[in-house]
DNA sequence: GCCAACGTTGGC
DNA sequence: GCCAACGTTGGC
């Protein structure tokens, strides 16, 4: 089993919106970047576990753990005009963006502040893809080892 | 294939 | 609102 974090802005979609969801369960679609989307389509595993993460906020952070519950299919909204995320270039018989569905598992009582993630980017969080100057993946694998020593600052 | 211009992300 | 980082676009 893999680990992952994705990206999201709360004035968009939060986890407080996943909580209300049917089955606290949604589509991540809206992904339009392609080292992203391939993690999306090839590698994200029906089961894996993804730190749900809040950005451009108050305070940015870590907010709760999803899993995932159905692998990589086509982002509909990509073929949708009326939609932010439409791509006109997209072809149906060729999609090019693809999502995974998520359900809400675990909501953390305190998020973890992205400061708090910082303080250990030199020691136990060295190398998480999150901390690395300008990154700008909405989704991003996590190895083991620092997906549980995050799960020791939660 | 290079690279400048441009747009977006996202913390601060 | 600012700005650094960096992906994408398009002319050549």
């Amino acid at each position: 089993m893999k680990h992952w974090l994705m990206k999201t802005e709360p004035s968009t979609f939060s986890i407080d919106d996943l909580e209300r969801a049917p089955k606290r369960t949604t589509h991540w679609d809206g992904v339009r970047n392609y080292q992203a989307r391939n993690m999306l389509r090839d590698e994200i595993a029906k089961g894996d576990r993804v730190f749900l993460y809040h950005s451009s906020c108050d305070v940015p952070g870590i907010v709760g753990i999803a899993k995932v519950t159905r692998e990589g299919y086509p982002d509909h909204t990509q073929f949708d005009p009326s939609h932010d995320h439409y791509d006109p270039d997209s072809r149906r018989e060729e999609p090019r963006w693809y999502m995974v569905d998520v359900a809400l598992e675990k909501r953390f009582a305190r998020e973890i502040k992205l400061e708090t993630l910082r303080a250990h980017a030199r020691r136990e969080l060295d190398g998480l893809l999150l901390l690395r100057a300008g990154n700008r993946l909405s989704v991003m694998p996590v190895s083991e080892a620092h997906w549980n020593f995050i799960l020791t600052l939660a």
